[in-house]
DNA sequence: TCCTTAATGTTTATGCCGTAAACATAGAGG
DNA sequence: CCTCTATGTTTACGGCATAAACATTAAGGA
């Protein structure tokens, strides 16, 4: 099952191979059927087979896991995010595109979306620092206003409230998880008027 | 320190006089300055001054006794937003100041907010289901689109998703907590043009 | 007045958890 | 071949939620 790409064959030995992926992979598979705040270290080292603390060689804590599978996460909704990009091809609108693709992520990943964010201010990371995403929202932002540097960033910002806010209400059962409403509460000609 | 309305006086008596409302209020007080993963029973139990099983007397689990404190949340946010749409005298635009006390409630009560979110899916409550902002924001979205009913709920799930997202946001530490930039953002008349 | 009873506490116990410390094994390089 | 280091295991500790059995008290009927 947790075959590692280093070892040949998965022969049972006592040193496992690569036991910092296969922690971290066990956590993405829990966190599709657990939400987060219920992970528990003996658990995945349970699930990989080797002993509680074997986990305390690879991380130096419970936080540190989570960091991992937070990273883990940043990197799954950005490909998804460029892949949706470049699947919108045409150059229709790319950036819609993303925004749809985020809160479609977010619902399909609910324990790891939380996860990830809950963890990546302990990283000191922002989710979209430097992304295809923020990219393409700037500069979206700045063909809306015209130069105007403080409506620019208004701009932004409103754009990724409602993409964030979005998901955060439908994964918490506030509003109905619409696919439709999804499309339509981010078409970006809303936000970006003429 | 806890002293109770139902008893005359705070002798240290065997029974407490009223341990649900101590547990909540403590519970209130330990989320001003503690994630509510890190909640504890026990915590609130010695907190109060009674042992630590004395609590499933007043709630089932510890999950019922974090549904007591979100109800709690859910009702401070209600009475800050009322409270503040009561001050935008003048009907300036009271459902503009509904937001920003949202935001701004949020950025007070971290670990309150977060809880009442994280727990109104269980009691079945929506947050906005009947109360004052969502009244404002029905009225605001039903003038600006006139009558098309798709539109008009668009609206509203735009409107409500800015805020959340807004206020996720910072509190996550992705957008710093600026509080001229939540009067920008939240401006009305950008998602309710003309 | 006394006795019963229900509400509300306490004690004790179980099994999970994160984590520290000491020990075991195996593979790699001299 | 031998030792060193990386990476496992065992054992132990205190904290947690929670269950079960027991204790105290206030209230109400005999």
């Amino acid at each position: 099952m947790v075959t590692v790409s280093t070892s040949k064959a998965a022969t049972r030995t006592y040193h496992h191979g690569d036991l910092r992926a296969a922690l971290v992979e066990a956590g993405l598979k829990a966190l599709e059927t657990t939400d987060f705040a219920d992970l528990s270290l003996r658990h995945l080292a349970r699930e990989v087979g080797v002993s509680a603390t074997a986990v305390y060689r690879h991380f130096p804590d419970k936080q540190a896991l989570m960091q991992a599978l937070a990273n883990a996460g940043i990197e799954q909704l950005g490909r998804f995010q460029q892949q949706a990009a470049a699947d919108s091809d045409g150059s229709a609108d790319a950036f819609a595109a993303t925004g749809r693709a985020y809160v479609r992520w977010a619902l399909a990943n609910p324990a790891l979306f939380r996860l990830t964010f809950s963890q990546c201010d302990r990283a000191g990371q922002t989710l979209f620092g430097d992304n295809l995403a923020a990219q393409l929202l700037r500069q979206k932002a700045a063909g809306a206003t015209g130069g105007d540097p403080e409506a620019e960033q208004r701009l932004m910002i409103q754009a990724w409230a409602v993409v964030h806010g979005l998901a955060m209400l439908m994964l918490d059962q506030q509003l109905p998880n619409d696919d439709a409403m999804i499309d339509r509460v981010i078409d970006s000609a809303t936000l970006f008027p003429r």
